[in-house]
DNA sequence: GCACTCGATGCACCGACTGCAGTTAATACC
DNA sequence: GGTATTAACTGCAGTCGGTGCATCGAGTGC
């Protein structure tokens, strides 16, 4: 890799540091873009060199997440069960461990501006999706409402378990596959026994 | 009502009819809000007496619209199987007859700020239907998953269920109760009869 | 060594949004 | 009916997020 497009790297990742630090010590609304940027050691106009918005900072790994998330899912002509395929491929990129995540997490409860930035990749994702499932059903309108509603159902799964796991403890992983593999395929009233972590 | 309430609500009402036209017609990042405050004959300063964000202009009904699914979707004490009632409540609440309810959901698609805005009244929603279930199921670790599990997936389909209802003509409401009951309760992989309309 | 690329910078600017100090008309009270 | 009060509206000055543009200067290819 060349020094510059190391240096690059190395001022976008100190930028997202210190954004991510300064939303949480001192809040979102109160952390103007002057100060994340002196925190930095660079000038305000550079921040937006590398990131869109000031919210765009708290998720600097947006696009590896969305491009990991494009090659784990593959191109619907995976062998097997499409929609089982799904809720592998989405329980299994639940990570709630890192403690950087977890303080992302834990904002985007309070701040809205985060939220909606957060909802970005999750449209993301959502196309992913229904294009996958398209690949593997052929594109009807049947198909077409029965995959944004399960792109959009298992978004929406997913995220729950997240907030789960971050307040509750439970393991992330299990609960959005039982979750999402039963309401795809099973009856849904039955107790979770993942829930019980091991 | 007082002569006052009055003029206000018309001034409301005349803001948010100018400002959906305008987004409308030549798009929402070319809209100021200046622009919008002389189309309604108002200051720019009075229109932030009405409405939050610019945004928000767009969606001038959230309150009502929120009120009125609190009081159909009732408080968990409904006899009768619960998900059923959200089924219901949330099929029947889907309404994209009205002309400027398609303007909104022809404008969600392209702009991002608008589709942040509609994602607020989505949270509300989603407290409004955790709320719901938990006073039904009662509160437990295992029931906050499930009933955020199925907030998450019922504000998902029924949003997938508007999409395919303006662009493909379905009948959003039939079959967004038998997406939302079938996945809470059924198998899933059986063709869905209700998209032949009548 | 030299031309070139490209990240960083400073500056001027726009537009969303806010706090504050008014004005004016409707309303409540006597 | 006259007076005090309320509240919608206004203007102004200001903050902050975000952008276009011209420029500098250090790395890079030749």
């Amino acid at each position: 890799m060349n020094q510059r497009e190391m240096q690059r790297l190395e001022t976008r990742r100190t930028l997202a540091e210190h954004a991510l630090r300064l939303f949480q010590e001192q809040g979102f609304d109160e952390t103007t873009v002057d100060e994340i940027a002196a925190a930095a050691g660079v000038s305000a106009r550079t921040f937006f060199l590398h990131f869109a918005t000031k919210a765009a900072a708290a998720f600097p790994d947006h696009d590896e997440r969305v491009a990991s998330f494009t090659t784990r899912l593959g191109d619907g002509r995976t062998p097997g069960n499409p929609l089982l395929h799904l809720c592998a491929t989405m329980a299994g990129g639940l990570d709630p461990g890192s403690p950087t995540r977890r303080i992302r997490y834990r904002l985007l409860d309070k701040v809205s501006a985060l939220r909606d930035e957060d909802a970005r990749t999750d449209r993301d994702y959502e196309q992913l999706i229904v294009a996958y499932l398209l690949q593997a059903w052929g594109d009807t309108v049947e198909a077409r409402v029965r995959a944004n509603a399960i792109a959009n159902a298992s978004l929406g799964i997913a995220r729950a378990c997240l907030i789960a796991s971050s307040k509750d403890g439970i393991d992330a992983n299990r609960v959005c596959f039982e979750l999402m593999h039963r309401m795809f395929g099973s009856p849904f009233d039955v107790p979770l026994h993942s829930l019980k972590q091991d």
